[in-house]
DNA sequence: GCAAAAGTGTTAGAGATACACCCATGT
DNA sequence: ACATGGGTGTATCTCTAACACTTTTGC
């Protein structure tokens, strides 16, 4: 073992996961109970610590994991929150992740182990700690990032329509867009894919499902161009 | 004092910055000689540890004012690194924070005990640890940011001319723009205040002065609308 | 007068907005 | 047939890009 830095103070360091999911008309967040003193009971962020051997981003990935079993989730760090007080049992570091699932991906491997809900972005119990505000900077953070990068898309099943996509967006900007407007600029990014069926449920004429086209996925993640109308006035 | 989270571990936390600055000729960042062993002696970031009850902003404001002087200077928390092995010592997670400052303060308070020097971002020597990493990516965070927030100004003097401003702006870019263009978007964004006087070492014709109006600084730093031509081709 | 850099003007084209209209289908 | 939501068409307007042109001043 190397000699190590003497006099220097050490804290723990924790991961903590801002789950979005939308069900089809709101955006949402997984909470769930805590199994910890102290505020067990209490609703907070799906978190854990940093184990020896990993990185934050795989000790986020194993947290996830444990939570609903997917793997290969699109997640991003975004923020480190280090207030001396924020944690009451000890000093804790948290470095804080934004995860984007398709919700019903998430069903199928359901835990009760955690008990874990979904709530709306705009009507969530009071959280632990320093949660809340982690909730609010990651949703600012998401609402910032998909101004210019096509990650929405996380959210959705395989299989979506465009005006699934557009009120998915529309939530997220707490707005609403002109669907002729949406449509045309979001098909012309060239990420969509269009499939023979319909959806047939949300109206009688029935709108084209589509898929993103994954192979260019990966180049033009950025290919967002002005879908969001004036971001500058929103952000 | 409260109970402690048992049989978890603990790491060091330090903070990392990189300090940008630019001469008007290029995008400069400053880079100490390491004082503590290991790598002692070796170019790397400007750093410290997170001490005990100041959080990571403070740490990052007090340890760029003992190496510059300088107090109320622009730093953004960007990233935080986490890789086990990344520092060979022991194992350290590290915050990490981008500055914008004006050289030309920095050299008033300049002080030689951290043997600082500026290097150009284009050129510059090897660093320890993932120090080379954390430049790409603070690099990468500037330009994103500074498409849709007026923050280059702060790595400008007081009285800046808008030819020195674009300069800037294309050196941030690696990348040229339209002079006519670039001055009727800058202009167009109220932001900035015409002087009287004018900058006469460029050019025999002089450029006029500019100030911020640092009133409506604060609630339009997000006013940059396309000031960089094509920023989805370049980011 | 000429060179050099600052700054203004202009035009063609692209893209955005708003809104009207057409389409397909279940009842 | 008609109501409903999906999807297309289009006129207008604004913004951008490109580049030509004018201005100022030192030499």
């Amino acid at each position: 073992m190397a000699a190590k830095y003497s006099n220097q103070s050490r804290y723990t360091v924790a991961v903590d996961c801002i789950v979005f999911g939308y069900d089809g008309q709101n955006l949402k967040i997984l909470l769930v109970k805590r199994a910890l003193t102290p505020l067990k009971g209490r609703w907070s962020l799906m978190g854990g610590f940093v184990a020896k051997n990993e990185s934050a981003d795989q000790a986020a990935s194993r947290i996830l994991a444990s939570l609903t079993g997917l793997k290969d989730v699109y997640q991003e760090q975004f923020y480190t929150f280090t207030d001396p007080g924020r944690d009451s049992q000890e000093r804790t570091i948290s470095i804080a992740y934004f995860s984007l699932i398709d919700i019903k991906k998430y069903k199928e491997f359901i835990s009760d182990a955690y008990h874990a809900e979904w709530f709306s972005i705009k009507d969530f119990p009071n959280l632990i700690f320093d949660h809340e505000e982690m909730v609010k900077t990651a949703k600012k953070r998401l609402q910032y990032k998909a101004t210019s990068h096509a990650i929405l898309f996380e959210l959705l099943p395989d299989k979506f329509t465009l005006p699934l996509l557009q009120s998915l967006f529309e939530d997220v900007y707490e707005s609403s867009f002109d669907k002729g407007n949406f449509s045309r600029k979001m098909l012309s990014t060239g990420l969509l894919l269009k499939q023979r069926d319909k959806d047939k449920t949300g109206s009688k004429k029935g709108a084209y499902f589509y898929k993103l086209d994954r192979k260019n996925y990966q180049q033009n993640l950025h290919k967002i161009l002005k879908l969001v109308p004036n971001p500058n006035s929103i952000l």
